[in-house]
DNA sequence: AATGAATGAGGCTTCATTCAT
DNA sequence: GATGAATGAAGCCTCATTCAT
C-alpha cells in the first residue's frame, strides 16, 4: 500500500465519520488527503469502494479490540472489560468506533458480523455465572455497549466515569 | 397545512429516515409525495427548511411520547415506562424514532432539549428512591435507552421482550 | 415537444453525424443548441437515450424516403427510383444519412430493420423483369446504394451525374 | 521495433476497428497488449500518434492489396480482380479493411491517395475496353467496390458469391 | 396554490498524459 | 526500454433551486 493510498484511506474514515457518506465529497476526500481526485478511483474504483475499504480496516480494528474482551478466560473479566470498552477508547480508535455506528443508520450498510462471535462469548460467560437468562443478559450488554458508545462518542468523549462504576455494580463488579 | 403540504412532509419523513437526508433527492420526495417538484420550495423554501419541517414534527411528537413518562408521580413507574419505552415504539412512530436517532448521526444535527427535561424528571425519581449516583444512574438509563432503540430500530423491530424483564430486575421491577 | 428538446436532437444530429457520437461532448451538444447542459438529461435521460432518440428520427425519415420508391408499382421505375435516390440526397437530408452510415461503423449500431422491406420489394421488381438471380441483383443493387451513399456523403455532396447515367444503363434504363 | 510496440500496433488495430478511435481507452490497449500504460506514448508520442501509426501499416498493407490489381496488364483482368477484391478479404485482413473503412466517416481522416493510382489504372482498363465513359466507370466501380466493402464487412464476412457472379455479368465476365 | 421546464453548480468518474524509478 | 503511480482536465450526470405559466 502507498503513502497515498494510506491517506485517501485515513481522510475518508475521518471525513465519512463526521460527515457521513453521502455528504462527503470525493473531492473533498482527495482535498483532505493532498491527493489528486483520479487517484481515489485508481485505487478503490468508485467512492463505494473507498467505502468498503475504510470499513474493512474498520472491521480489522474492530475485531482486535473484541478480540481483547473474548481471549479473556474469568467470565467476571469479561464482563468487566467490555463495560469498559466504550469508556476506554482512545483518540485514535475514536473515528474507527464513531464511522462504524454512524453506518448502522445509513442504508443496509449494518455489519454485524463481528457481533456474532462476541455474542457467543457474552452467553458462555454469564451461564457460567449462574444467571438465569444468559441470552437476555447478552442481549441487554450489548445493548448498553451500543448506547454507551452512542452516547459517548456523540457528546463527551471523556466519558463521566461514575457511569461505569453504576453499571459495574449491577453486574456486582 | 394543505393536503399536499403535508404529504411531502410525510413522504420527506419516511425518505429521509430510510435513505438518509444527503442520499435522498428532492425529486425522489415530490415524486413519492406525488406532487411536483417546485411544490416542495414553495412551501419550505429550501431542503434544508424541508428538513427543519420534519425535524419539529418529530420533537413534537417525541415530547409528547415523554411527556406520557415524564407527567408520572410515582417515581418507580418512571423507571418501569422508560425501560418499556423502545419496546413500545409502534409501526407509525417507527420512522419518527429511526431519523430522530439517524440525524444524531449527521454533522451538528443533534437536539438535546428534549432530552433535558426528562434528565431532571429521572435524577428525581432515582433520588426519591433511594440511588446512591442519581445523576450516574439517570445518565445510565439514558444510556441503556439510546443502546435499545438503535438495536431495536435496526434490527428486530418487535423486539426480545425477555431482556425488557431483565433489565427490568435490574431495577428492582 | 417543446423547442428546446427539439434543438437538442437538431444539434445531436449534427454532431453526432459530423464528430462521431463518442467523440461529441454532451456539453457541445448543449452549447451548440444554447441550452443548458442539464437540460439534455432530463429530457433523454442519458447520453446513449439521445442517440437513441436521434436514430428514431432518422429511422422515420429514411423510411418515409423509402416508403416513395417501395409504394411504386411499375418494377422498372423502382429499380431507378432506388438508383437516382442517393443523387438526390437533399441538403436537409444530409445529415441524416450521414449519422445513419456513420453509425452503421460504429461498435453494434448497424439498424437493418428498414432494408428487411426494401428487399422484399425490389426481389420482386427484380423477378416482374424476369432476372435470373433476383436475390442477387437485390443484394448488389444495394451495395451499390450503399457505395454511392459513403461516396456521396463523403466527398461530393452534388455528385456526378455522369454516374448515374452510366449505372442506368447497366439496368438498360 | 520490439515486440511489445508491435503487441501495441496490433491491439489498437484491433480495437480501433471494432470499437471505434475515440471510444477506445488508451488504458484499454496496453491493457489487451499486455504492457503498461506509459509504454504506449514513449512509443507513439500520444493516442493520435499511435493511430497514425496504425493507419500507416494499414495504407501500406492496402497499398500492397491494390498493387496486385494495378500491376495487371490485361484490362479485363483488372476488372475482375478489382470486382473479386472485396471477396477475397482474408481473416488476417478483415481489421484493416474495418479500420480503413469506419475512419473514412471520423472528421477529417478519409485518405484517399491509395484510390488516385487506382482511378489512373482503371480509367485506362476502361479506355482500352473501348467503354463510353471511362471516368464514370472508374466512379462506379469504385462506389461498387466501397458498398461491397460495407455490405461484406459489417454482416457477413463470407458473403455470398451469386452476388459477384451477377455483377462480373454487367460487364461481360 | 401548483406545475414542470429549465438552469448551473457541483458530484462522480474516465482518460490521456507525465514522471520517478 | 519498461513500469505503474500520479495528475488534472474534461466527460457524463445529478440535483437543489428558479421561474414562467
Amino acid at each position: 500500500m502507498t503513502e497515498k493510498k494510506e491517506r485517501i484511506l485515513h481522510s475518508a474514515l475521518r471525513l465519512f465519520a463526521t460527515q457521513g457518506f453521502a455528504a462527503t465529497a470525493t473531492s473533498k476526500v482527495a482535498k483532505e488527503a493532498g491527493v489528486s481526485e483520479g487517484l481515489i478511483f485508481r485505487h478503490f474504483v468508485n467512492k463505494e469502494g473507498l467505502l468498503t475499504a475504510v470499513m474493512e480496516q474498520c472491521s480489522e480494528e474492530l475485531r482486535s479490540v473484541l478480540a481483547e474482551v473474548m481471549l479473556t478466560e474469568d467470565p467476571t473479566e469479561v464482563i468487566r472489560k467490555l463495560l469498559e470498552l466504550p469508556f476506554s477508547i482512545s483518540r485514535s480508535q475514536y473515528e474507527m468506533w464513531r464511522l462504524s455506528y454512524a453506518l448502522k443508520w445509513q442504508a443496509n450498510r449494518y455489519d454485524q458480523s463481528s457481533q456474532e462471535a462476541l455474542k457467543e462469548v457474552l452467553i458462555g460467560a454469564f451461564s457460567k455465572l449462574g444467571y438465569d437468562y444468559p441470552e437476555a443478559e447478552t442481549e441487554l450488554i450489548l445493548m448498553y455497549l451500543d448506547g454507551a458508545a452512542t452516547s459517548l462518542l456523540l457528546h463527551e468523549p471523556d466519558g463521566k466515569p461514575e457511569i461505569l462504576n453504576v453499571v459495574k455494580r449491577k453486574y456486582g463488579l
